[in-house]
DNA sequence: ATTTGTGAATGGGTTCACAGCA
DNA sequence: TGCTGTGAACCCATTCACAAAT
């Protein structure tokens, strides 16, 4: 499941200030922000029981979820291409604080091979299997420009790298086996773009709308963007 | 639709090298990674007509598409908070690339006030009001720690904006007539974690499951995973 | 009395399949 | 004949509602 990290970023904001020693699905959904049937069925799901009549406990569900996210060890990224976005997510200290430390940067360019950044050496892209192979099991970021990202991709499965974040803006395939997300940062601005254009230059169209359907044209409006339900959080991540 | 503006930059590609003046839903579906009745729906959906036994007209197409998620201006970009992700943003170039400029850098550190980024100068974000207003409409990047998202986000939407990107992993909520989206490297890097314990420690539990059931256990590890079905496309973006 | 675990109902998106049109 | 547009079937996640357990 997907919201397995966003209930472990809760529980861990919690486990701070160690309040009980428990958690009901209905505190623990309110702060995920989530409905808590569904806690309580992915956490059922998941295994790990909770006892009825008082909730889950802390301390235990931290535990389970960790192992099960496989948190209990660091897995090393490396990051091809080292570009302007490729740089930005070498420095990004949110990796390596949460257990994905970069472990390498790779890039195609001769000129660039051999420069720093931060702590690290930028290695050649065809060094791919050896840098993979000294950093164990990895996790491989596609920084590239969009027209060698599906080739990188390639060479990264090649190189024996199962689970991949692409950032670049292409649609990429890989074999059943290897995992793939992606992270299209312009995709995100542009479906802002369109709820924004909804809502300001289609005000004529949803006066219209509104006469004709069940008519709440400005509530209408509002729940098509993304941000979910009305006065419900609309947000997680870990 | 989440699904346009992958469309948009499929077809955009595809208008580079002016090949057809028209495109088959099935072309298409094959450029996005996705099913070809998809894409006649959504673009059914979206008005766009195409014509029985042709296709659709590229150009027109193209039109309509970049009307539809207001592409025809640039949107201003506000970045709030300065930190390490902050400055990544304000140095990425994929922005403006797309009609993203960043427009102004905002930071609550008094220190980093009247710091130079780039081109920007780094302002209070007591000024946010005034900022979002010379700017105009405008889209608001959270770049902040955690803690303070909650309430750099209430200052955002006091400030008129009503699009707001959130990179700080927490749970943030807004008004139902304000877009929110969130983009969590973490937890993008925690999900491929999980599939690849799945895949790795998993592998006694998988050869039990599968002697119970159907059994065809490396298939049903690796479409657990997110890469979508086996052999089809399973990323895009814009 | 409280809260979990879960079968059943619900709902929305995806896919199928084919009628309708060029 | 080729391809769009779309009702119907399908599938899966979410939500409801309640029995079971403490």
């Amino acid at each position: 499941m997907a919201r397995l990290p966003v209930y472990l970023r809760s529980l861990l904001e919690l486990a701070e200030s160690p309040r009980a020693a428990t958690i009901s699905s209905e505190r623990l959904a309110e702060l995920a922000g989530v409905n808590a049937a569904k806690v309580r069925k992915d956490l059922s799901y998941l295994g790990s029981y909770g006892t009825r009549g008082v909730g889950y406990d802390v301390e235990y569900l931290l535990f389970e979820m960790s192992r099960e996210l496989g948190l209990t060890q660091d897995w090393p990224v490396v990051i091809v291409g080292v570009g302007n976005l490729g740089q930005a997510l070498a420095n990004y200290r949110g990796f390596s604080d949460r257990g994905f430390p970069v472990g390498a940067l790779v890039d195609a360019d001769p000129a660039k091979v051999g420069e720093r950044v931060g702590d690290l050496v930028i290695e050649s892209i065809d060094d791919l299997p050896s840098v993979v192979a000294r950093l164990g099991t990895t996790i491989g970021l596609i920084a590239t420009p969009a027209v060698v990202a599906q080739e990188v991709a390639d060479d990264l499965v090649a190189a024996g790298v199962r689970s991949i974040l692409n950032f670049a803006p292409a649609v990429v395939t890989v074999p059943p086996d290897v995992s793939l997300r992606k992270v299209d940062l312009a995709v995100e601005l542009q479906i802002l773009s369109f709820y924004q254009r909804r809502r300001t230059a289609g005000l004529a169209a949803m006066v219209e709308a509104s006469a004709a359907s069940d008519g709440n044209g400005s509530s209408a409006g509002s729940s098509a963007g993304s941000s979910g339900a009305p006065a419900v959080p609309a947000e997680a991540s870990e």
